[in-house]
DNA sequence: GTGAAGTTATGACGATCGTCATAATCGAAA
DNA sequence: TTTCGATTATGACGATCGTCATAACTTCAC
């Protein structure tokens, strides 16, 4: 049994990344958020704090993907839409649209320490591993959606741009609910997408 | 004349904000990038940091909202999205795929300060303004667009749910395109979009 | 030229950060 | 039970952070 200890991390880092971000998610919250102890850190993650982000990024998309691909797979891409878009609205209305999504966090900042970082200029190398990451999670998730669509008859190049569509449109949906502290926003886009799909089956 | 360091400053900050992050742009660097002088941020923002954001985010708003509102009220809705995404374009090449938008770190990561809060808990009232005024910029953006759709002829709700899938898809696509370094997203996006309005319009 | 008000220069303060070294503790094979 | 490796405890290190206090430097009306 790989630690319990390791697994409890990687999702208290993933939980607080969606709420504060990378950069204001620090190793000592997580250990307190997670009652965790805080010299087992460099154990579980011998390259420190990015090794941290690493995991929490791959652990929140296979939270997501799971699900999604499950459902996709037995009822469709509709309702694979559907399960997107409830999952992060269930994210945020559990929070009470405190947390977004990690992933998103990860792809809008630039992930900096001071500790590594002795010359100022930040880790590049660090930084595009992390990007890679969360664009593997977001080509992912589009995958299982371009699948979908494909399966249903929607041309390549067209299932590859909805796919595109409805990823895109969901994270910055889920970051404007945030920012109103509101679920409307979601509801507005879930509408419209789905008329999007089901006009783009129809054909 | 108002002062122009401490324009300088609130440029430079929303730049650094695009790139960086809330967190991850200290005043320090502001000065630095900016070459202003240190010593006079007290005196241009009494609120300190908190002020300085605020002001970016005011700041990258209205230089969105310019251009945006003066293509969408001569050239139409159609016209406005088209602006709006190469204006994103624009940022995310020019920067190769350095910058994003700054409100949407706002709306993602949460402000925390250690100087001030010396309670541990972070400042709360500060994050509600300062997500406020991200979901003011967001507010704005989408009122222009709905302007725009119901001056041809687009129904009050389905306007609104449509400025809300613009506004919103764009900004979950100038992260994934900053996570893949590449505009491929925001090309497959915009595309879909103008299908989706000028199908609207048609009817 | 003399003030006064608007700026800027500079260094300190307390705090947190990620990392590391060292020692203590635990678990299970021998 | 002893022993050895895996795990945890604890405190220190160097660095950066935002803020503040104080002093110096401008600018310009009078």
């Amino acid at each position: 049994m790989t630690s319990d200890t390791r697994a409890k991390m990687v999702a208290g880092a993933a939980d607080l990344m969606s709420r504060r971000g990378v950069n204001a998610t620090s190793m000592r919250e997580v250990v307190r958020h997670t009652a965790t102890p805080r010299g087992s850190i460099s154990h579980h993650f011998p390259r420190g704090k990015q090794q941290l982000i690493e995991d929490a990024v791959v652990f929140a998309g296979r939270q997501v993907s799971g699900p999604l691909e499950h459902l996709v797979q037995s009822r469709g891409a509709i309702a694979g839409l559907r399960t997107f878009i409830a999952l992060w609205r269930q994210t945020l209305e559990k929070s009470k649209f405190q947390a977004g999504c990690p992933v998103l966090a990860v792809a809008v900042e630039q992930y900096v320490n001071d500790a590594t970082e002795k010359d100022g200029a930040p880790d590049e190398a660090a930084q595009q591993h992390l990007l890679d990451l969360a664009d593997g999670v977001f080509a992912d998730w589009q995958r299982i959606m371009f699948t979908a669509l494909r399966r249903e008859g929607v041309a390549p190049a067209r299932a590859r741009r909805l796919a595109a569509l409805v990823i895109a449109s969901t994270e910055g949906t889920v970051a404007m609910c945030r920012a109103a502290r509101s679920a409307q926003p979601l509801e507005d886009v879930r509408q419209e997408l789905e008329l999007v799909l089901s006009s783009a089956l129809a054909k």
